[in-house]
Formats: structure tokens, sequence, C-alpha cells
DNA sequence: CTTAAATAGTACCTTTTGGTTTCATAAATC
DNA sequence: GATTTATGAAACCAAAAGGTACTATTTAAG
């Protein structure tokens, strides 16, 4: 079947290369960081003055994200310069985009409920 | 300034919203199993018998993949039938698709590859 | 009615995680 | 050269996570 050599594909391979990212976007701080970063790519006291945990903290939470490969760490002088990496994301959205093909099918049932529903208010 | 009113929707209301479907996507046995369960509904004897865990941890996942409602569970005599829901993972990928724009910007190249790969793969 | 099957739930254990405090190091700056 | 300044890293801690074993409950089946 061809569902079952998509999900040998998935759950082997890439299952285990999104784990990375996945791991990392599981936290709602370095999900603000990853945030943050997007506007402007900043040292790690830019980035602790944002949130409400000491700096130490915030330097283990961009380590899981440069694990991750979702942000990259540049020295300049004695100041390491964190940027978002957007491409390391790709791994977790082609992931997700897995599934689009079952939600589109349940996103055109949910519509139709949705315009039938209008169709008795008004 | 534009950016900050999107970082504050995003880092706000949509950082809570999807904590539940990240937390229950950081773990690759309950990936897996959404894996599984976007080929067939099945029960949790079932969908143990992928796994080499005990029944009682794939229940423990089940339950968070309910929480984060990436799945529901429908009652059928003494069995429970898991079923994918698809919609749940709008969340997750909604706050990805943020991180698009960084990829038109840097990248369009890159991404174009990408939607290339995914209509040959369809 | 009794028994087997499918699941729920709890107690318990070990590892990981997110956080802190403290100390060390490297580079500007005076 | 001495002193801030920015960061790295280790030791430690409480809570959460992932797992097991065991017990209880509900439902099919004989």
């Amino acid at each position: 079947m061809i569902s079952e050599i998509q999900s040998d594909k998935l759950s082997n391979s890439n299952l285990i290369e999104t784990q990375g990212a996945f791991r990392a976007l599981s936290d709602p701080t370095r999900r603000g960081i990853l945030m943050l970063l997007s506007e402007q790519e900043m040292t790690i006291g830019d980035v602790s003055e944002h949130f409400d945990i000491t700096r130490a903290a915030v330097k283990k939470h961009l380590n899981i994200l440069e694990e991750g490969a979702l942000i990259s760490v540049h020295a300049s002088g004695r100041e390491r310069i964190n940027r978002l990496e957007p491409l390391g994301l790709k791994s977790a959205v082609d992931w997700l985009n897995y599934f689009n093909q079952f939600w589109d099918e349940k996103l055109s049932a949910l519509q139709q409920a949705v315009e039938d529903e209008q169709n008795n208010q008004n």
C-alpha cells in the first residue's frame, strides 16, 4: 500500500531527523525566542531582557535551539550574535505537511457545515 | 511597528494555544502514533502492538495527544477507538507558517525547490 | 453466571527538563 | 594593567516526563 510506504518513510528517517526541531519547539519560551529573533538577531543579553528568567536559563534555551538548527550563533568580539535559521524549521514543517491531505478532507467537510449553519441563521 | 503587533499576537495568544499541540508533537513515539492513526483509526491494543512499550505507556501518550486535540477517542462497547484529528495540527502549522515570510525573504529559491519536491511526491 | 478481554487508573521509579547560583574566561575600556 | 562587561559552564534542585507493574472496572462470550 502507498500509505505504508509513506508511513515507513516518515516514521523512520524523517521522524528521527525532526526530533531536534520538535524538541526545541515544545517549550513556549523557546518559541518566544524564535519570534524575537525573527525580528532581529540579538545577543544573549538582549534576549534575556525579554524574559523573566536568568541569563543562564536563556543560554540553555539557545543551546537547545541551536542543536535543533533553528538558530545559529556567530561570535563578534566578546559577544555572540544569535540569528534565526528559518530553514531549520523545514523538517518540522515537512512532517506536518504530510497531514495536509487529511485536514484538507476535514476542512472541506467543516466548511460545508459552516456554510449550512450560516444559511440557517439567515 | 507592524512587526511588534505581529509579535504580540503570536507570542501571547497563539503561543499559549499551541502549547498542547507542540508538547504532544515533541515525543517521537507520539508522532509515530499520529502517523499510524493517519492510516486507520485504532484501539489502544492495536496501537500498542506497533511499539515496544507497555499498553499503559501507550495510553499515556494517547492521553497527551488527546489533550493536544490531535486525536479524539470514541467508545465502542468495551473498546476505545482512537481517531486522528488533523485539524488539531492547525495551530502548530499556523504558528510555523508565520516564518514562511523569512523563507521568502532569504530563501525563496530553496522554498521553491521544497514545493517542487512536494508536488513530485503527490 | 462465570470467565476472559479491553481498557482505566494508581503507585512507583528513573531520567530529563527548566530553572537557579556560583565560578571561570575572554574581550573592551579606563 | 586593572576593571568592567559579556558570556560559558558546572553543580545543584524541584518538577515533569516516560516508563513499569499491579489493581480495578466494564463488557463480550461461553
